[in-house]
DNA sequence: ATCTATTCATAAAA
DNA sequence: TTTTTATGAATAGAT
């Protein structure tokens, strides 16, 4: 492209390979950016010029939320062996963790529903699509456990419920007892009184023969 | 390129997405290669498919080689210095980013639905709660969002439904003119024939004379 | 996968 | 840097 062909090796010319940068780094973002929408892909791309200067690109809100599902991929091929922490491994360690606390801390705002300003419309009804999941889930579960605990009252109910009729057949009886006594005593004060009424009139052997 | 411009949105028919992922990721990486090469740059480049089948292409040995470097870059800005921390420093810190980013993801794995079991009722029912609310909240930004760009698309179609009827209108002008001019045309034929009937019968000197 | 008509990207120049 | 322009590249649609 361009006024003549250009061979495929380093730029000689500093001013020129400067500016070749600045044009093709414009040219790649572009077209990056156009297969992500065109076929719904996820792109990053990270591109740092010869003195170190970073530039780049991401289909979605942030470049972290990729290189996190990299990161994810790449371990679930590998099996994740690392553990080899040396004291230089150490910081890219802590690094890689303190990058993964932002995604999560992001994500977790986002789920909250907060900060949605940078997300794109497809990122929104992901989220939405992702907490109506969740929300069934929740419910299912809220649901079994409110169950487990109803069935739960049930048993105890039942089970207080027949102690209290147990309960309440020993105390009808106790109160049977208590009244057949009653009877037998009220009974007996009756013949006494009768018998001392007509005391007078019959013998006092008769009434020492029945004590 | 290729034949016809192609909309800048999501190719409906998935054979020709699939196709075009294709030669497009072939393309975005040829390129990604080209500008390492002439520009001497670092590049990285990750894509993942709508199915989540990864594609990545790194100028160095390895991509991780250069997501390293970008986390440093990253973090770099971030803490100012940084650097200095001696170890025990560091695994402080670790420990206690550790430990955030635990409770982090408990989160979200609980808002995304899982790990529900030790939840107690109560907590189901905040979490249901909370999901609740960040739904409206991220319907409202959606609709927001969808409003807006449906607005965009209105005053587009309004521009050219009046782009249309001034079309319109200048093809009905240009269309009596032509008409207005075919009736003199045929006028004039009609009076030349009509003359020339009765030429036979009147003298020459008149024909002549309406010359 | 291969073939073209087109559109796109960009090297060189300004 | 940005714009312009001449050309080489990339690629959409067809085969």
């Amino acid at each position: 492209m361009g006024r003549g062909k250009v061979e495929l090796k380093q730029i000689e010319n500093k001013i020129n390979r400067q500016v070749t940068f600045s044009k093709r780094r414009t040219g790649l973002r572009k077209k990056a950016h156009e297969i992500s929408v065109l076929c719904d892909a996820q792109v990053a791309l990270i591109v740092f010029n010869t003195r170190g200067k970073l530039f780049d690109f991401s289909s979605d809100s942030s470049v972290e939320n990729i290189l996190e599902r990299y990161e994810r991929h790449v371990n679930a091929l590998k099996f994740n062996g690392g553990e080899n922490g040396s004291q230089e491994n150490y910081s890219l360690e802590y690094f890689k963790l303190k990058s993964k606390a932002e995604v999560l801390e992001r994500n977790t705002r986002n789920l909250a529903g907060n900060d949605l300003d940078p997300l794109s419309l497809r990122e929104l009804q992901n989220l939405e699509n992702q907490l109506e999941a969740s929300l069934k889930r929740i419910r299912a579960r809220k649901n079994n456990t409110m169950n487990e605990s109803i069935s739960e009252l049930h048993k105890k109910t039942k089970s207080l419920q027949e102690h209290n009729n147990s309960l309440t057949k020993e105390i009808k009886e106790k109160e049977k007892e208590k009244e057949k006594e009653k009877i037998m005593v009220e009974g007996a004060e009756c013949w006494v009184e009768q018998t001392l009424k007509q005391s007078p009139k019959r013998s006092g052997p008769a009434l020492t023969l029945g004590l």
